[in-house]
DNA sequence: CTTTTCGGCTG
DNA sequence: CAGCCGAAAAG
């Protein structure tokens, strides 16, 4: 992915030089707190720009800006690799998104989204592996393939190691949005007798769809603690 | 091996 | 019908 033929779309999120090799999807610091968040900025709307254009360019605004709405940038293939579409409300405002139309197939024609987180530059191919990235900062992972490895007698490896899995990487890395943390968060219950809790925030309350993700961090701190005061007894 | 693309299941 | 995820195909 991040090897060759980048193009513009990596400028956007300015991915480093580094090579991902799907060894890591880790952000460079994992202990990075709440609004020390080390972005690349969020799209910055150059507003009052110091370096101002020209003042001679009033209104020669040739049919530049007329013509380009909607934007379609295509590469290459002939599948189309559209960026600019409409993001899902569920989706962290810092991610990428990438709309892929298949092109042959039994299936042609249909559209496949692609979510790339900004940081580690991890692609994810539906709003479970998103929600699950955000949960536990780790991605799913394919089990032991088989589990095989060698068949052959001569690994009679009946040991079975720690209970600890080895699943995906189990770092506790806390994600959630990066680029909103809040300080604050009061969970309210919206009915008496239902187990219906809406996250509010600073007095805002979070949409239904964006609460998905309040959720997941909220289960995820949850547990950690009740592992910690257990360790702690 | 990794990454990309499609098939086909499921809700 | 849309979303997901496994797995084949491609690099």
């Amino acid at each position: 992915m991040n090897k060759a033929p980048m193009t513009e779309a990596a400028a956007v999120s300015s991915t480093p030089p580094e090579t991902f090799t799907g060894a890591d999807c880790l952000p460079p610091d994992p202990l990075l707190q709440s609004g020390t968040y080390i972005d690349a900025e969020t799209t910055t709307p150059n507003k009052g720009n110091v370096s101002d254009l020209p003042p001679a360019t009033v209104e020669t605004t040739t049919e530049a800006s007329v013509t380009d709405e909607t934007v379609t940038p295509l590469r290459k293939n002939n599948r189309s690799v559209e960026v600019n579409v409409e993001r899902p409300s569920w989706l962290p405002e810092s991610w990428k998104l990438e709309t892929k139309v298949r092109a042959s197939g039994a299936t042609a024609g249909t559209v496949d989204r692609y979510y790339y987180e900004p940081v580690s530059g991890c692609k994810f191919r539906s709003k479970n592996e998103v929600l699950y990235f955000l949960e536990t900062g780790g991605k799913r992972k394919k089990g032991t393939p088989g589990s095989d490895a060698t068949p052959s007698e001569t690994t009679p490896n009946s040991k079975k190691q720690k209970k600890s899995g080895s699943k995906a990487k189990k770092i506790t890395s806390f994600y959630f949005d990066s680029a909103n943390p809040p300080q604050s968060v009061c969970w309210v219950q919206t009915d008496s007798s239902a187990d219906t809790w809406a996250p509010s925030c600073n007095g805002s309350m979070i949409p239904g769809s964006r609460k998905q993700e309040w959720d997941a961090v909220f289960s995820s701190v949850s547990q950690l603690r009740r592992r910690n005061a257990q360790i702690f007894s």
